[in-house]
DNA sequence: CTAGCGTGAGAATGTTCATTCTCAAAGGAG
DNA sequence: CTCCTTTGAGAATGAACATTCTCACGCTAG
């Protein structure tokens, strides 16, 4: 096994372990049953947790931000309007099994003393979502200059309270609300 | 000291102590250093952590509502609309110093098995918190059935990317996106 | 073939922490 | 005063880790 297939094996496994059953909750040993990748070379490969932890926000980012363009593109391909589409999207996400809402924010929520790592890869992220939001719904034409904060606030909103509430009703209010803001500025 | 002095004050310093450095990074010596109560007696009050801390959530939610309803009823008399009032008292709030957003939330996101109880009071307190945006909502003459929940995505929207981004912005884009809201159904 | 390096398996170390236990002092009832 | 219950202080226990270390195996260069 090479080293970048270790990578590879660590990244896909160990991201699922935390975002699971938290960061907390699995430990190192965990990691290596479940990819394989022996604690010694998980340690050289990461020199401790809060690097493996780091390294899974960020190849997280990088899949859930793929994710997340192509579902919101398809269906503004398919003629949804670009201030509901990425309300569709999230609903899709928080249908499959496993669902507990946002890894980034669920890692700060955990994060004990202040990891400043850790907290610039999740505000990272969260500038990235608004930015694609931004370009979207910029391009379909909506004036108001606050619309893209606004749907951003909506997305994560939706995303916390259907995972707290175990309910898909918060984000059906929050297409309302972006479909409300909509209609306000037409 | 009473078994009810000794409640006051392990709620009144555990709560604290959970918020600022989450449940998992304060020891129930920790509490006992803090609050003044032996650790005999703190396991005679509360049979276990997840009992003190299940207590401290409980208590944040009667102490964080009755705050919250004062300081956006306050607004609502001073003839803010009542769309637009909770986002400034969340701005207060967000103010505050050692301010880390939503301790429901937050908790929830740390718990690494499925706690159902700590689940159960985070439920309750957001649907508590929505009971009284309809509340205030339905009475100021908006029409909309959907807006008050609308609002209530868009708060805890807002208290968590406030918290995430360390930054007041996305509070103003919430308050946005209600005004919107609100003109589009007028 | 063989010395030497890299590696896996997993034991060892050291720490943290929830929970329990010990012991002695304190206070009230008789 | 004396017995008995309650309590505080804090040591002990046992488990769960993150991280490091040991040792023996397998491979490669010479």
């Amino acid at each position: 096994m090479t080293d970048a297939e270790a990578v590879a094996a660590l990244l896909a496994v160990a991201d699922g372990l935390f975002y699971d059953r938290g960061i907390a909750g699995v430990g190192m040993s965990d990691v290596r049953d479940a990819s394989g990748v022996s604690l010694r070379r998980l340690y050289h490969l990461y020199p401790s947790k809060r690097d493996l932890v780091a390294a899974c926000l960020v190849d997280r980012h990088i899949r859930w931000m793929a994710w997340f363009v192509a579902a919101t593109d398809a269906r503004i391909a398919d003629g949804v309007d670009a201030v509901v589409a990425p309300f569709d999207a999230i609903e899709e996400w928080a249908s499959s099994p496993g669902y507990r809402g946002c890894a980034f924010l669920n890692a700060i929520a955990e994060t004990t003393e202040i990891d400043e790592g850790h907290r610039q890869i999740v505000a990272d992220h969260k500038r990235s979502l608004i930015e694609y939001l931004r370009r979207i719904i910029d391009r379909s034409g909506h004036a108001a200059p606050w619309l893209p904060d606004a749907v951003a606030v909506l997305v994560d909103g939706a995303i916390v309270q259907s995972a707290a509430l175990r309910s898909h009703a918060p984000i059906a209010a929050a297409r309302s609300a972006a479909v409300g803001a909509l209609v306000g500025v037409r």
